[in-house]
This record gives structure tokens, C-alpha cells and sequence, in this order.
RNA sequence: GGUCCCUUCGUCUAUCGGUUAGGACGCCAGGUUUUCAACCUGGAAAGAGGGGUUCGAUUCCCCUAGGGACUGCCA
């Protein structure tokens, strides 16, 4: 059997961290044992669904990689075969047709909280034969079970039983006709031969509901797999006052993909104690049995750690790539040729002291500034008369030297000897020279990576 | 209120009845060092509480406490 996994937001706002666990969980477990990862639309809300919100979960998806089988589906396009099927089961008796109204269920509802009694309403329409319905509107509501009790096997929460007289007679149809989530969640999961459901597990009781249909239909059930919430540095579930809590935020702070994905894949899911691991071990071992039941918390430092680790193992033109698009997202200036050739030069001294993109980009200053380097308040200090003089110095030196790394050390190191310091009182002065930055590579990275033109004319721009 | 779910170092987690309870991030101390980052060595740090079951419980069961989800003609 080809396992079919599908991640179905609704757009009713960007790509939420959780909701993109979520995905991430789906598209690994497809995408590790050869099966299909779909996407689909909940937008059966369409008061508050928008494109431009579907469009931004599409960009958060597209951005961690997560590429998604066939086309995105809209749930609201399938309004007509929900119905369909609502119907179905109010032909064969499994569903009834309401004429409670709204206003009678909200009465009734604030008379049971009073009453400190259970707000489950049960509908008087349940068992009226069809000739003493009134022609008025009407909800089609499914015929629940009420006693007994239903168990359902979860890979994450393990064996959950649920008592059937707490399930009420839920609406599959409203009064105009439309179809409810519920239904349609269900109905397409069919449709579309998902095998396998893994959701956060704020839709654990949902399951039960949806099992009803499951059940009134005959249809085969999906293995479910409700995983645990994901929530804030301070325990409390994960909202807007945290800070960030859409994926594109993530991207905008200059976090790459890949270490995105392993931090995510961390949370809440373990393979012994591996803690870095590419894509490829990713797919490899995940397993819904390696994830854990508790909500975990989000740790910044943590995501930090691994994505520097991303960084510094990242082929040197893919990084370059995605920090363009980096830069492209949060709206600087484009990399110019001469900058792009010369951070792909850089790389290899870059990627390897950096955690995020504005981090390396910090360090790359060297490279993509041009002269006359404007130089931060540090630097500046570092300049002082005294190591201007000494810089002058070196700046012969460097005329006929060979350009590689033993030698410049030779030379820089010798001078220091000459004026009887160390190598550790010169690097600050040169680097300030060299980058205009307290922060940067390794100075004589910086000179093999800039070459001797243009270290020279730094040098004696920096002692003029 | 009712129902359901959860609970190992500060954080993420390992352990699938017998371990000095392991790893990672972070933190502290020391070392290396050319800034930053990294690196090396060492250290502090955990089974929510209470009952059982068992020769033996972090592990199985119950209760309590705390946290969370659901309880819509939203998804």
C-alpha cells in the first residue's frame, strides 16, 4: 500500500511554526517510504479565507523545502460531493434532517450553563418521520451513537476511548445547504486516499466525530497520528506575544531552510540521540513511534546551534543562493555581481563562524564593501598613529610577496617581532584596516580572499 | 463544569522492569586563540507528589496536583 500523507491548512492566516511541523511530519513520513504528500485547502470558510493567505502558506512551504504532490486542492470546490455524500446518508437513515433553529440550540445552550448540565444538544428531530416535517430550512444532522462507548488507536496517543453518549448529533449540512468542515475533512480524506493522518492533536476529539462518518459510510480509516502542540519558550501556548510565530518570520531572521527543518523535526520527534541530520537521514528515519506525546517548547538557542551547523555544512553556491533569496524577502538591495562573486569566494572563511544569514552577512562586510571602507566606531579606534605607522610598513612588503597563507603569516608575524609585539596586538589594527569591522574572518583569510591590489589599497588607505 | 490528552536536568530528548538515569542546547570553570564563531577539558543540573503491583520501578496501575485540547450552522 502507497502511503498518502496530507498537510491541510486553512487560509485564514500565514504559516503558522505548528503548522508547519506539522507539514514537515507529513512530508517526511512520505516521503520516506515512497508515498505521496498532498496539499489541501480547508477554505470552506470564506469569510475569513483569502488567496493572498494561501498563497503565503504555499511561500512558507515552498521556502522549507517541502514540496508537495500534484496540485494544491480547495476543499471549497468539493462543496458538492459533501453534500453528495451528506446525502447519501440521510437516504439511508444514518443522518436526519434538524429544524432546530439557532436561536432555539443557543437558548438551550445557555439554559445547560446555568444548569451547570452537559451543552450537548440533542435534537428533537432525531426520530420525526419525514410527513411531519414543516417546510422550513433545515440542518442535516448525522445520527450519533449514544451508548455504548468507541476506542480509537492512535501511533501517538496510543488507545483513546471515548464514551458515545459525549458525541452530539453534529451538523454535516448547514441550513443553506453547505457543507460543514467536518464532513468535508473526511469526505476528501477519502477521496483522496490518505492512509495516513498526522494533525496537531487539538483534532484528537475531532477524530471521534469524523470516525461517526467514517463509520455511517463504510469507508476504510486512514492510521491516525495526533501529535503534541508546540508552544512558547514560557510553557504557554505558542501566540503572538512570543514574538515570532509564522514560518516566514523564520525566514526573514535569516534562519536557512535545512536547519529549519531539523530543529522542527527535533521537536517533538527523536531518532535516539541524533540531533544533526540531513534530509536524507531525516526521511530515512522518521517514524511515527519516535514521536513523543508531550508539547514541547520552542528554544531559540537551540535553533541557533543547529542551523549554524547547517550553515557550515552547506555547499558553498547553495548557500550563496539562498542568501539571496534571503536578502530578497526582507527587502535589501541585491547582491551585485562583483558581491555575489566575491561572498562565493569568501564562503569557505564565512560559513563555518555563523548562525544565520545577517550574522555571515556581518562578517562578509570585507568583501562587499567597496573603498573607501567606512569603518564602525571599533575599528576606527583601532587605528590609532602608533599601528598606522606599522601598517605603512607592511604595506612594501606585501608588494613582492607571495600570496599565500604561510607567507603573509611569515610577514606579519616577523613585523610584530620588529616592534617587539605580538601577532594579537597587529590582527586588531589590520582588521580594521582590511574590513572596516572589529568582526570579521581571519585576517589573513580576508587578505588571500580580497588579493594583494586590493589589500594594499586598504592598507594605505587605512595609514593615510 | 464535562470529556479526552500530557508530565525525565532550565530547554529538546534517550531509556521500551534491573543503567553511576545517557546525549544535545544553554549555563559555569579552565585551556586554545587574531576579533567573531568554532574547538578542547572539566562541572553543576532531572524522573511533579502520594499510593499500589513487583524480588526490583522513571518504566505498569490508581489518586492528587499542574498544564493542554475539545465542548460552534469556525476550521
Amino acid at each position: 500500500m502507497t502511503v498518502v500523507t496530507r498537510f491541510a491548512p486553512s487560509p485564514t492566516g500565514s504559516l503558522h511554526i505548528g503548522g508547519a511541523r506539522t507539514a514537515l511530519f507529513n512530508w517526511l513520513y512520505a516521503r520516506g517510504r515512497g508515498g505521496k504528500f498532498l496539499l489541501r485547502i480547508e477554505d470552506t470558510d470564506r469569510a475569513r479565507s483569502s488567496d493572498e493567505n494561501t498563497q503565503a502558506i504555499l511561500d512558507g512551504l515552498t521556502w522549507l523545502g517541502l514540496d508537495w504532490d500534484g496540485e494544491p486542492s480547495s476543499q471549497f470546490a468539493n462543496a458538492e460531493r459533501h453534500a453528495e455524500v451528506a446525502h447519501e446518508l440521510l437516504a439511508n437513515g444514518k443522518a436526519y434532517k434538524c429544524f432546530s433553529t439557532q436561536d432555539e440550540i443557543e437558548a438551550f445552550r445557555e439554559m445547560a450553563r446555568a444548569e451547570n448540565t452537559s451543552t450537548l444538544f440533542r435534537s428533537p428531530w432525531r426520530d420525526v418521520a419525514e410527513e411531519d416535517h414543516p417546510d422550513a430550512p433545515y440542518v442535516v444532522r448525522i445520527k450519533a451513537p449514544r451508548e455504548g462507548s468507541t476506542t480509537l488507536h492512535d501511533e501517538v496517543q496510543g488507545d483513546v476511548t471515548w464514551q458515545n453518549d459525549q458525541l452530539d448529533d453534529m451538523i454535516l449540512l448547514r441550513s443553506d445547504g453547505t457543507p460543514v468542515y467536518m464532513l468535508a475533512v473526511v469526505v476528501d480524506d477519502h477521496d483522496m486516499g490518505v492512509t495516513h493522518i498526522i494533525r496537531g492533536d487539538d483534532h484528537l476529539v475531532n477524530a471521534f466525530r469524523q470516525n461517526l462518518i467514517y463509520e455511517a459510510m463504510g469507508w476504510d480509516k486512514p492510521v491516525l497520528a495526533h501529535i503534541p502542540l508546540i508552544f512558547g519558550p514560557d510553557g504557554k501556548k505558542l501566540s503572538k506575544r512570543h514574538g515570532a510565530t509564522g514560518a516566514a518570520e523564520y525566514q526573514k531572521m535569516g534562519y536557512p531552510a535545512a536547519g529549519m527543518r531539523n530543529y522542527l523535526a527535533r521537536l517533538g520527534w527523536s531518532h535516539g540521540d541524533d540531533e544533526f541530520f540531513t534530509d536524507a537521514q531525516a526521511k530515512e528515519w522518521f517514524d511515527l513511534d519516535g514521536i513523543g506525546k508531550s508539547p514541547a517548547r520552542f528554544d531559540f538557542k537551540k535553533l541557533e546551534n543547529i542551523c549554524g551547523q547547517h550553515i557550515a555544512a552547506s555547499d558553498d553556491a547553495a548557500l550563496l543562493h539562498e542568501i539571496k533569496a534571503f536578502l530578497a524577502v526582507t527587502g535589501a538591495d541585491p547582491l551585485t555581481d562583483t558581491q555575489s562573486h566575491g561572498l562565493l569566494t569568501a564562503m569557505y572563511c564565512l560559513k563555518d563562524r555563523a548562525k544565520t544569514f545577517p550574522q555571515l552577512l556581518e562578517k562578509a562586510h570585507f568583501v562587499l564593501a567597496e573603498r573607501p571602507l567606512e569603518r564602525d566606531e571599533r575599528s576606527d579606534k583601532m587605528l590609532d598613529t602608533v599601528s598606522r605607522g606599522i601598517l605603512s610598513e607592511l604595506t612594501p612588503q606585501l608588494q613582492n610577496a607571495s600570496w599565500d597563507r604561510d607567507t603573509l603569516e611569515g610577514l606579519v608575524a616577523a613585523l610584530a617581532e620588529a616592534h617587539d609585539t605580538k601577532l594579537g596586538k597587529l590582527a586588531g589594527p589590520l582588521r580594521a584596516a582590511l574590513a572596516g569591522r572589529s568582526v570579521s574572518p581571519s585576517v589573513f583569510d580576508m587578505m588571500l580572499v580580497i588579493g594583494r591590489d586590493e589589500t594594499i589599497a586598504r592598507l594605505e588607505e587605512a595609514s593615510a
